[in-house]
DNA sequence: AAGGAACTGGACCGTCCAGTTCCGTGCTAT
DNA sequence: ATAGCACGGAACTGGACGGTCCAGTTCCTT
């Protein structure tokens, strides 16, 4: 048999099958955050992903399921970015600084045009996708929460902050930072996501509010 | 000559016309919320409010300006419903009670079913009808703000709130009451609408965060 | 009673679109 | 070569939908 002689079904490397898979999923990315998904339709994603109609529908068995194949990878993907590597406070750090650049760090993934539009469009259409939007849920805002909890329950323990109830204590600062400028840029579009000295701005006030009622030193 | 048309225009009074008209906006408003803008055909619409079509298109000159009548209205209507009565704080009373009522308040009126449905379709729409979502904030949370900003500055010139900035310090109160349940709602969907009860608990909590940050008394 | 405006019911037009089918072509393996 | 296969291109099917039109009916006012 041939050296390249794998051409079907080929997974792990990029055969042809591959490769024209891929670009049908980053054309479909793109038409259906812009136009949403009824307004979407599947020849201007072949034609974007300069494949046959028939092609695409070799891949996906109907738009639902390429559209479900899109979100479903697309907020998986975001969530995994996000928590990555979640580096612990360090012995002399300043708490504060500590929580602003966790929260800076949080911003600046939500808030991009992709994922404000991934955002939008799961919304949109939750009456249609309930399981996409209820994914949505979990890899964002739950799993971030979660995050935040575990961590500030462990700065508890070391007597940085006074919890009771640390998912009470994650959601008040997840939302603390996230909410203003999300809400901001959810309703008035791409142009109002905040730059990032605004949001360093605004992450720096609520983390001042937060350790005004979490912390053990008042200001 | 009958061309005194016009008296038959009362807007109190409801002539058939009238009748039909209000038909067809509360058709077309059930309609738009369970299905989208794309998702709704004018025939349902027609069908629904028991009229025929040609009336509809006789009252509306097209689906978009029938859309952007309905969702227009709505959010105007449910803006007003929150700030109708905003009672200062009366002498002797407990300031977060006061706060708690205020907070609830607020929830119990967006965390309705139908303003959920609303928030989710416009936003959902957010590039096909930018001015909707435009107008849906400034109604809703730009208003809300504002409104809490002034209270703020009131309350702060009784000495009872220590505030810098109203502003941020209303997007603090606003955000960290509602955003947990807001967001919960938004995408878990109606069910998901917590009951007055927790959100009592929900308020309730903010508003201790809120008063550690911007009280005087640190409890 | 009479007249006109509003309304009905349904046919109808043009368009759009998901999904299918057919044919030609080039590439790969025997 | 020759058969097999994936693909491109394009036409096609079946149905939905926005919007219009028309013939006949109902309501309201004078």
């Amino acid at each position: 048999m041939g050296l390249e002689g794998n051409e079907h079904t080929d997974v792990e490397s990029d055969g042809r099958s591959a490769r024209k898979r891929r670009a049908i999923l980053d054309a479909a990315t793109e038409v259906f955050l812009k136009s949403g998904y009824l307004g979407t339709n599947m020849d201007e994603i072949a034609a974007l992903s300069s494949v046959s109609k028939q092609t695409v529908y070799k891949h996906f068995s109907s738009k639902e399921a390429l559209f479900v194949e899109i979100v479903g990878g697309m907020t998986t993907g975001a969530g995994d970015v996000v928590h990555n590597d979640v580096a612990q406070l360090a012995e002399g750090e300043d708490l504060a600084a500590y929580l602003t650049e966790y929260a800076l760090r949080q911003l600046t993934v939500v808030l991009t045009p992709r994922i404000m539009q991934l955002r939008r469009l799961v919304i949109g259409e939750v009456t249609r996708f309930p399981e996409l939007a209820r994914v949505l849920y979990e890899r964002g805002p739950a799993r971030a929460m979660n995050m935040l909890a575990a961590v500030f329950a462990g700065l508890a323990e070391r007597g940085l902050l006074e919890i009771e109830d640390p998912g009470v204590a994650a959601e008040h600062f997840n939302w603390l930072i996230m909410s203003a400028p999300l809400n901001r840029a959810m309703l008035l579009g791409d142009a109002a996501i905040p730059s990032s000295a605004e949001l360093r701005r605004n992450a720096e006030a609520g983390v001042r509010v937060f350790l005004a009622a979490y912390g053990r030193s008042q200001r």
